[in-house]
DNA sequence: ACGCCCGCCTGTAAGC
DNA sequence: TGCTTACAGGCGGGCG
């Protein structure tokens, strides 16, 4: 599902494609998608004939920042994707919500199957210039948590088990189900220790191993899952699932030590962990 | 403060 | 084979 190496990915991709380009016109299909808005009409009105001047990330959220100084935002969700059509004859996929039209051909097309993801516009912080729709989120997982200290301070401060902590996005924005497990595994800590019971050396490893897990993950285009539900701007899956370590390995041997991958269910979701390499 | 559940959704796949 | 059911989970809200 889509988490900070896919929209990561995605920016990527966006930025060169979309930098400096105008948005000529605007469809939306349905109201579900773009929820936060009265109406249709609004966003619409706000985003048509603005100029894309850079396309910025924030956790799991796009930023497409206009000249304008409004801010296009854009949520995946579960299932989300933005695709992109060099010809706007090209059809259209089954759940194609919002549709940009790009000035000098093309098109970008958000496209949600199980809704959960969201596309607004949101105008500028009068403080910091920011988006206030997005203020309660915490440090971005690869840009903001630069130093072990960061975390350990993060940790120190709370004192809920370790999952449900790195996936708290108002802590640290950026991860899911799928990178919380893998980056556990990595730093070798069960999921349900309590964040403020690491030692400044296992605060290390859980910090190098979250660094080390999204940058690999950027590297390889992020997960698509056996459902496909991730895409690229191009359609196209990555292959960093090929990767994982623990992630959907339940009963397989740990690739480490060749015990079976215990798969166990926290808070309603699915956790995979090795229960000898991770203590 | 924390843990846990629900509702929102659709596509897929397992089970009967 | 065809139907029903469970599951996937990001996020906000609510409850104990």
């Amino acid at each position: 599902m889509p988490e900070l190496p896919e929209v990561e990915t995605i920016r990527r991709d966006l930025a060169p494609l979309a930098v400096g380009r105008r948005i000529s016109s605007v469809q939306v299909r349905g109201t579900r998608s773009i929820r936060r808005h009265a109406s249709e009409r609004e966003l619409i009105d706000r985003v048509t004939g603005r100029t894309v001047t850079s396309v910025g990330r924030k956790g799991k959220y796009l930023l497409l920042r206009l000249d304008s100084a409004d801010t296009l935002v854009v949520h995946l969700g579960m299932s989300g994707q933005v695709l992109h059509a060099r010809s706007r004859l090209e059809p259209r996929p089954r759940h194609t919500h919002v549709v940009l039209a790009l000035a000098g051909g093309g098109e970008l097309r958000f496209v949600d199957p199980r809704t959960f993801g969201e596309v607004f516009v949101a105008a500028p912080d009068a403080r910091d210039g920011g988006v206030p729709e997005l203020a309660h989120l915490g440090f971005d997982a690869l840009e903001q948590v630069t130093s072990w200290r960061d975390l350990a301070a993060v940790l120190g401060g709370r004192r809920t088990k370790l999952k449900p902590l790195l996936m708290d996005q108002r802590v640290i924005a950026g991860l899911g189900n799928i990178y919380s497990d893998e980056i556990l595994f990595a730093a070798g800590v069960r999921h349900d220790r309590r964040s403020d019971s690491l030692s400044p050396q296992e605060v290390r490893r859980l910090h190098r191993a979250m660094t080390r897990i999204l940058h690999d993950a950027i590297e390889h285009r992020g997960s698509s899952l056996a459902d496909q539900q991730y895409r690229d701007l191009n359609g196209d899956a990555g292959s960093f699932r090929a990767r994982h370590r623990v992630y959907a390995r339940e009963g397989a041997p740990c690739l480490r030590c060749r015990t079976p991958i215990v798969r166990e269910n926290a808070a309603g979701r699915s956790t995979f962990f090795c229960p000898r390499c991770q203590t």
